[in-house]
DNA sequence: CTCTATAATGTTATCGATAACATTATAGAG
DNA sequence: CTCTATAATGTTATCGATAACATTATAGAG
């Protein structure tokens, strides 16, 4: 350590015997170094627990070596999931994920994706939910890739990997109403304009008004994430408000575990009664009892599908796109106990 | 934009015909400054969308404003909470997450950890899976505090947040075999020696041998996460390897709702055949029909700890601790339906 | 009205790396 | 053995901010 603070590359260098480029050298790859010097050079980094400094480094050869990631939430399976994979694939080329969550809210967005700017991201992800008219200002002024994911919006900044939330929500409206029910209610969060969950709530909306079905059985509750304890509070009131229901769509998986839970106890049978719909299919869905009719995503995919076409964009991979792309991950519907057959 | 790249503070200065670090001053509090310079210089970054390089910021001050959180996993409801409980923390004061995952591995965790540190953190948590020995060294040299989280482990590296895993076993174990039980099984992952899962084991271990009973009843499955399906199928293999289990103690909620899952469909009766019980009171538990017996673990308070001591460490709220801190999260045993009475 | 303390602003050096160019060493051609 | 192409290494300038010190403006004391 030269004096008073941390280790350099100047003391390494001194170390070594060699030029601070040298040493730069020795840790870049490709880059015109002897063997013998780059392992003498290493194995004295590794002795003297030398870590270089990526603020200095980036700033010099302005790659930061950031993705950043904006998710609503991360206190959810399929984001954590999404993240998950999405840090895999930028792991592969270098790149370190700079998470945030907006809890759901375009405001907090904003000012997250600014927080975000200051770290000079190589490309950034955000989950739609909607954006302030600042947040496409200073995403257009930084310049960078930006991804937006979980949903195909109507006005994509730049690139998309995602699916409809209105057409899976409607395909499994309509996959409902062929099985024969009629009065089906859909159970979501309240003031959601702009998300992916008022975009489920309008493709099942959409579907019913198609068959000549009425809408209008719709419960709301707090604002996300959707709980287990939403679920079984809003069966609740469900059960009051529209008792001639025949089926339950849920806006997650979570909600309608919960409303299982609470049809089970207080002698609902499930499907005969009423049938119960899922979108998600989380893992409790498979393993609940009766086991939940979902709409298949595949959370792992979106990551991994973002986090390829981000290396590919910022020229890590060779293939880099002309025009902006928009990836469509394929969604399903699963029928299970839940709904008769 | 001063020709090519971004806009930068001497884009700013030079707009508002001021110095450089007058900007620099607009932008930090508490610093010297006239009223009317600051509105108008913060007025017109606004307009220019000017948002400051904070990797050079950094580099100047040496504060990066990053604390480096490493979790196992965030595809974990517990961690994850612990993760949003910890930002929200750290955003009062200003400081950023990155987030880091070890995937339950002390080898990744050495690597993850000089990745991070090459982003010169002021701060860094660590939940305790054990650590290697140049874990250790990279830490001492880095010079920040350390504050493993989860456990109290017997060696901490500086301060902790958490419980014993061990005596929390140890507690739930005791209360079983003081509910009448005597052939209880533990149900948890293999080869996880040195971490949280193999407390949890050898809490279990402990209570049983104390009480002159067997320990020997215990079915692992694959490496953490674990999952609902690793439940339901260990549960499976516990059946035909133990039949006489009066008690099953899962090393997580989300098996003990698969070994339920699977019990209730072969015909076994939760509780009266035998009880099941799991660990971390998730959601899931108090929903699930039996609702299941559990530890309940507080993964926001810890999260909340971690960041107000991670905050006084640093400064940034005055009271500095003296000495490393061992903050203890309370648990709790929370006997449900699955248990009897 | 002058002096002094302090507030407001400016100037210069610096953080620790890399890019770009410059120089020196080495290997292969003839 | 000499020449040239290229590999290996070094030198200098620079990234964009802030710290530390220097200077100028302002306010209050007397």
């Amino acid at each position: 350590m030269s004096g008073s603070g941390q280790t350099t590359m100047k003391d390494v260098a001194k170390a070594a015997g060699v030029s601070v480029m040298t040493v730069s050298r020795a840790l870049k790859k490709n880059s015109s170094i002897s063997d013998v010097k780059r392992k003498q050079i290493l194995s004295l980094i590794q002795e003297m627990n030398y870590v270089p400094d990526q603020m200095a480094g980036s700033l010099s050869s302005k790659k930061s070596g950031f993705v950043a990631a904006l998710l609503p939430s991360i206190n959810n399976l399929h984001f954590a999931q999404t993240v998950q994979s999405l840090t895999k694939q930028l792991e592969n080329s270098g790149l370190q994920l700079l998470l945030g969550c907006t809890d759901y809210s375009a405001e907090k967005e904003e000012k997250i994706v600014e927080l975000m700017l200051r770290r000079r991201p190589e490309a950034i992800v955000l989950t739609y939910d909607g954006h302030t008219q600042r947040t496409r200002d200073l995403l257009e002024n930084a310049s960078i890739p930006v991804v937006e994911i979980w949903e195909q919006p109507k006005d994509p900044i730049q690139h998309s990997v995602g699916f409809s939330n209105f057409d899976a929500a409607k395909k499994m409206t309509n996959t409902l109403i062929d099985k024969g029910y009629k009065k089906i209610a859909f159970l979501g969060e309240a003031d959601d304009f702009g998300t992916r969950g008022a975009a489920r709530r309008n493709g099942f909306i959409s579907a019913m008004e198609d068959h000549g079905l009425s809408a209008e059985r719709i419960v709301q509750f707090e604002a996300p994430p959707v709980t287990i304890g939403n679920g079984a509070i809003a069966a609740k009131s469900l059960l009051e408000k529209f008792p001639d229901v025949d089926c339950v769509f849920c806006v997650s998986d979570f909600a309608a575990f919960g409303v299982q839970s609470h049809f089970i106890k207080v002698g609902v049978n499930i499907p005969n009664d009423i049938a119960v719909v899922g979108f998600g299919d989380f893992e409790v869905s498979r393993y609940a009892l009766p086991s939940i009719s979902t709409v298949k995503v595949d959370p792992i995919l979106i990551g991994h599908q973002t986090g390829q076409l981000i290396c590919n964009i910022l020229g890590y991979t060779g293939k880099k796109p002309e025009q902006f792309q928009h990836l469509d991950i394929h969604v399903e519907i699963s029928l299970r106990e839940s709904v008769k057959d």
